[in-house]
DNA sequence: CGGCAATATTGCCCTATAGCTATATATGGC
DNA sequence: GCCATATATAGCTATAGGGCAATATTGCCG
């Protein structure tokens, strides 16, 4: 999943769709990259859930599926946690303390 | 960020700090890889923000700096609203619809 | 059925990077 | 100062994957 979201590109394919449904041309002109490209990294997001495409006609309608990203949110989770306890202050304090 | 959380040996380091500092001895016995290895992840993750060194004689005790991880979570926001919204239900049934 | 439009697949190159070994750089104890 | 311990850096190899052009596929229309 990480992995997936690394790709710059692919999170603003995330990015447009999260405006709503999207033709495989239109991606292709809203990017800087050739539709084969386009493509792959579609297939990439199908593979993780992360879209779901639709037939008209000869176009592939795409989607967002945000269901996966819970992942992400649930792996955040222990993490919040520690940034909410404000030692981050205190603990780069210390560091100013340890002069090279 | 995303591209450091992709490599999951260095997750498995921020998980490993998440309980408390180690040494990067620690870390080396914790994991299967090579001492060199693992100061190269550090580097990275030191790069990134995501955790600070300080020295105890000739160790370097490591931990985790968690507030460079609000960066993922704020990119989730948009996200979040979205599977908020429970379509996605909605969407997996229409899915359905689209027989072969 | 022939042709066109939209997309997917294939095959290729090329770079980025994770892994290793070998070596360099501290730091403490004798 | 010298050896041992702990970590970092350098240099190298191998592989994953992102990019493209070329080709196959799919579905519409005349």
């Amino acid at each position: 999943m990480f992995a997936v979201l690394a790709e710059p590109h692919r999170r603003r394919i995330l990015d447009l769709l999260l405006v709503g449904e999207c033709s495989v041309g239109d991606l292709v002109a809203a990017l800087p990259l050739a539709q084969p490209t386009v493509s792959k990294h579609l297939k990439v997001l199908r593979q993780a859930g992360l879209v779901a495409v639709r037939s008209d006609a000869q176009r592939r309608l795409y989607r967002l599926r945000p269901e996966p990203l819970r992942e992400l949110d649930e792996w955040l989770e222990p993490y919040r946690a520690a940034w909410a306890t404000r030692l981050d202050a205190l603990e780069a304090h210390l560091d100013t303390m340890e002069g090279p």
